[in-house]
DNA sequence: TTAAAAATTTAGGCATGCCTAAATCTAATT
DNA sequence: AATTAGATTTAGGCATGCCTAAATTTTTAA
């Protein structure tokens, strides 16, 4: 039987798995916020149930069954981001918490009602894709807006959902995937960046930066 | 701190205990499908948070936390159920077993939204009262299907949600909250029911007209 | 290449919530 | 009042998922 919390496991690997293949122990331990004796411990069941390969001291990798609870883990989560915000009038910052509690509970039926009130949507509302029901999410790496030159645009892709406080301070700033922010100069010794957002000027720290990923602008 | 399954005791109490003031361990036992010894345990637990008065081989008895408690759990059922139904178009069958998962998981605020996506509705699906945000649920015993005269007429007020199979045979059969049914003919020996339904005649079993609840037609 | 630092695993423990079997209490019958 | 049947509680155990502390392995640096 898988539980709650192999789930979450599942997903956290997942998201951490993007770009490399291995993800370590402590990376686990970190995102999840359990010591990373536990993530042993819960890494060596999961690799008893064949939901990852595990070699001691290596780190972890998902093998296929494991990948495909964690998208159907993560298709419910966006799915019910987007149905909070779209359909009941959430605001983006508090749908992360909620969608992560329901996310485990909801039926197959539910997950469908929603997604067919959505009008079958491919992402929620942080930017973030929506894996199809059966297919692969191939989520696409894009760079944080501080490593955008000063003098260029950027388009905004997708923002970090987990801290509610930041979002409502992105939202006040309209900083929002779709935005076009054109990085006017950057202050130096990690200070902050000038950004011109819809004609207004913004000085925004790099923890708020580095939490904003965009594609580059190109016209 | 107070865990899903404790919630789900004190609602199973406080539904029991309508009518009656002790509810019995053994009552719980069977409504929950565990053994008395475990249930014991947690009375004693739940005792000691001072959510319900507990005397050893007496029974118990939610104080008013518990009561509060167990009022919040059961308006997250029903609002869902309802929810469930009205706004994303489920059958009344499915309703129960979901509502059973997401009522321990839904924030204040989903709470909230629902209502107000509902028109702040009173009754369930199923014709249960949905307790007000802070009221007291003043649950009325209606007298079962079974217990009507051969001759006269009610109507339904409300049936019981947990049996899926039953519920769609109820559909069929067109009983749901408001529908008046009138007793034909009981027949002998713990024999069906015959019941006259919007000018249909149907033979129905004792088994499922003692989930059907009625109040005395006067008209 | 060897020692120190960092990461990871093992060992032992705790709380939750369930179980069965045995002991105990209550209520009914004689 | 004594026996007995039924209900209830106690005792001991198990799985889950977490923890800290100690042991081990890997990586880094001298």
């Amino acid at each position: 039987m898988i539980t709650h919390t192999m789930e979450d496991y599942l997903k956290t690997v997942y998201l951490l798995q993007e770009g490399q293949e291995k993800v370590s122990t402590s990376a686990i331990a970190q995102q999840m916020e359990v010591s990373a004796a536990s993530v042993t411990g819960m890494i060596r069941k999961l690799a008893a149930m064949g939901l990852l390969n595990y070699t001691s001291y290596q780190g972890v990798e998902l093998t296929e069954g494991g990948q495909k609870i964690a998208q159907e883990i993560i298709r419910h989560h966006r799915l019910l981001e987007l149905y909070l915000v779209e359909i009941m009038g959430f605001t983006w910052d508090k749908v992360h918490d909620e969608a992560d509690k329901l996310e485990h509970v909801i039926s197959e039926e539910f997950e469908e009602r929603m997604s067919e009130a959505l009008g079958h949507p491919t992402t929620d509302p942080h930017g973030h894709a929506i894996p199809a029901k059966d297919g692969v999410l191939q989520e696409i790496t894009y760079e944080t807006l501080t490593e955008v030159e000063a003098g260029s645009s950027a388009t905004v892709q997708h923002v970090n959902d987990n801290d509610p406080e930041m979002l409502r301070y992105l939202d006040q700033l309209g900083i929002l995937p779709g935005t076009v922010i054109h990085v006017v100069a950057k202050e130096p010794f990690n200070g902050p960046l000038r950004l011109r957002i819809d004609q207004a000027e913004h000085f925004v720290g790099l923890e708020v930066a580095g939490n904003v990923f965009v594609s580059p602008q190109t016209t």
